[in-house]
RNA sequence: GCGCCCGUAGCUCAGCUGGAUAGAGCGCAGCCCUCCGGAGGCUGAGGUCAGAGGUUCGAAUCCUCUCGGGCGCGCCA
């Protein structure tokens, strides 16, 4: 409909080009909105008020020879200038109707669109380190992330999900040493363990596990793993140090082999514990994108030397640096340390690097808002790279942060007693989880209330929703109990008895459905098809309360049932993309 | 100190990229079917859009400054 008044509209422009009224040089943005009020009809331009400065000329007037110049046509049934000059089009009621047809022939497939056919879009999200369980920060990267992919395919694009594993690094070192050193106690042995370690239980389990399926073949003796070892930041030392230390003499007592071994059963431990809570989350990827990979097979030499070719790689104080600094970053940065090791940086490059390869026409980075520092050197690395720097699109989500009623609940890694994302989908559940998390912009600090999120009344927009849909299909369960019949293309043919005031709001907001999520999907707000599931939710429980469906007269009853069957198909839509259940009873 | 994000009703938040009288939910004050699920609906009170300038036909929205909150500024990842 919208796209019909642009054309319509369009066409204007060009007649008064041709007259000569507007320049030929003009070449307006049209836009066209839904208006608010309904006595502005049902869409609205302001066309005039833009085009009434370079065409030099008054807004009403310019409107009056536009709304003249405007082709006839059978779906808009008036055309009215209002206010300072803004064109409203009253559509002819008839096409509303045949949104309710429309949405029982397409079903599931009413409002995807096709806008991103041909469009490959790679979705990188939550990529958090597996040293240990997900937690609810996590939680919000991976639901919005997860949606936001949902609503690209909705809108046609070929969508490729991927998580970014740092499964190289310190980190991760600090991870098999920590599990190591429980190990140990596990054997018997006293250890002291380092202030920077990971203290979290799931730590303690990995050890467990690995003590009881291997006997002692790890087992050494504290006193060697000490032996000389710099003191830890409780007894006056440098816990950076301490740690590093442990790590080299646990990869010296190990030896190369062994160590691997460690390393790897804890990465791939924590690894299938976070793919199984993401699974349970509803969250799924394409691929688990490596790092160490990328360190392995050469990937981060080749980047580098893509840089060094094109002049952006210089050596200082014996490291090497990237100099990003000339491409908008605030300073330049190090890729190969003085020690000869690349840093997280110099792997991201060839990460990104790899994307670029993979011809991908949009990259959309989804990272926590801590890293929005980031930002400018991996477009600085993009550019460096020879790509076009507006393929990567950065989007930043905000902490999340939890209150059970109106207290806090305190969040620390430290003491490893943070709440996990498991934690937080069994209390409150998956589709509370997923809908609390997706309720807000994403740049918007979000206050997530537990206590709410589990209410099971009309404080709690989920159930709200749902309860729509919950309530759809028993008033079709009480059709059979009340020995009434339901014919379908009878329904159809007296759509146009529909006129109560409650019917035609209700249609409108189904023919708004593609729109809503067409927007969703482009500017990458999950949020906004919330909103419109909530408006929905609301017009038909007002709707509800109104009038009766389920009366005698077989032509208004079949037309309200195709009406609210069809509302019933349009949350399930809705909810099915956000990945949450759509109950028939509740 | 510099940079990024945010500031809208008592609370939590929308506000369609500059449009018409700034909207929801919760909370508060009143109400509603002998009838399809009252987990619902209706009505009302509640606002200097943090503040001050500017841009223009028109600003919550764009620009500058100030105030307040969050987060970043490693040869960590």
């Amino acid at each position: 409909m919208k796209q019909k008044i642009e054309e319509l509209i369009l066409q204007a422009v060009g007649v008064l080009k041709a007259e000569g009224i507007l320049g030929l040089e003009i070449t307006p943005h049209i836009t066209i909105e839904r208006t608010r009020d309904p006595q502005h009809g049902d869409f609205a331009s302001n066309l005039a008020l833009v085009l009434a400065k370079p065409a030099k000329a008054n807004p009403r007037q310019l409107a009056e020879k536009i709304i003249a110049a405007l082709p006839q046509h059978e779906a808009v049934l008036k055309v009215e200038l209002a206010g300072p000059g803004f064109i409203n089009f009253f559509i002819n009621p008839d096409s509303q109707y045949q949104t309710v047809s429309q949405i029982h022939a397409e079903g599931r497939k009413f409002g995807l669109s096709t806008i991103g056919a041909g469009k490959k879009v790679q979705v990188e999200f939550v990529s958090a380190n597996p040293t240990g369980p997900l937690h609810v920060g996590h939680g919000r990267g991976a639901a919005y992330g997860s949606v936001v992919a949902d609503l690209l395919e909705a809108a046609g694009f070929e969508v490729h999900r991927e998580y970014y594993v740092n499964d190289a690094g310190r980190q991760m070192d600090i991870l098999a040493t920590s599990i190591w050193l429980r190990y140990l106690e596990e054997c018997g042995e006293l250890v002291h363990f380092p202030s920077n370690g990971y203290r979290g239980d799931y730590v303690r389990e990995i050890a467990w596990n690995i003590h009881k399926n291997s006997s002692d073949q790890y087992h050494r003796r504290i006193e060697q793993v000490l032996e000389n070892i710099p003191a830890d930041e409780p007894q006056g030392g440098d816990k950076e140090v301490h740690i590093d230390a442990l790590i080299d003499r646990t990869k010296t007592l190990l030896g190369p082999s062994l160590y691997r071994d460690f390393f790897q059963f804890g990465l791939d431990n924590i690894l299938e514990d976070i793919k199984v809570d993401l699974n349970e989350f509803g969250v799924e990827y394409q691929q688990w994108f490596s790092e160490r990979q990328l360190m392995d097979n050469g990937s981060v030499e080749k980047a580098l030397e893509r840089l060094r070719i094109g002049g952006h790689l210089y050596e200082q104080d014996g490291a090497t640096w990237f100099a990003s600094s000339q491409l908008g970053d605030e300073k330049d940065r190090v890729v190969v340390r003085e020690n000869g090791q690349f840093t997280y940086f110099a792997s991201d490059i060839a990460y990104h690097m790899d994307k670029l390869d993979r011809g991908f026409d949009q990259i959309i980075d989804i990272w926590g808002a801590d890293h929005h520092g980031y930002v400018p050197r991996v477009r600085a690395a993009i550019q460096a790279l020879g790509a076009d720097e507006s393929k990567l699109k950065v989007l930043l989500v905000q902490f999340a942060v939890l209150y059970r009623g109106e207290e806090r609940v305190q969040m620390s890694t430290r003491s490893g007693e943070f709440v996990t994302l498991r934690q937080l989908r069994n209390e409150v559940g998956k589709d509370a989880a997923r809908f609390f998390y997706v309720m807000r912009r994403s740049e918007q600090h979000m206050d997530f209330d537990l206590k709410l999120a589990t209410s099971k009344s009309n404080e709690n927009p989920v159930f709200y929703v749902q309860y729509a849909h919950a309530r759809i299909c028993s008033v079709f369960r009480q059709l059979d109990e009340k020995g009434l019949e339901r014919n379908l293309l009878l329904g159809m043919r007296n759509l146009t008895g529909l006129t109560e005031e409650h019917e035609v709001l209700l249609l409108g907001t189904l023919a708004r459905y593609p729109e809503v999520l067409e927007r969703a999907a482009l500017q990458y707000e999950p949020h906004q098809v919330i909103h419109y599931l909530r408006d929905l939710a609301t017009e038909f429980h007002t709707y509800y309360n109104a009038h009766q469906f389920l009366v005698e007269d077989d032509g208004i009853r079949n037309a309200r049932l195709n009406l609210v069957s069809a509302v019933k198909q349009v949350l399930a839509n809705g909810l099915g993309l956000l990945n949450i259940n759509t109950p028939e009873a509740m």
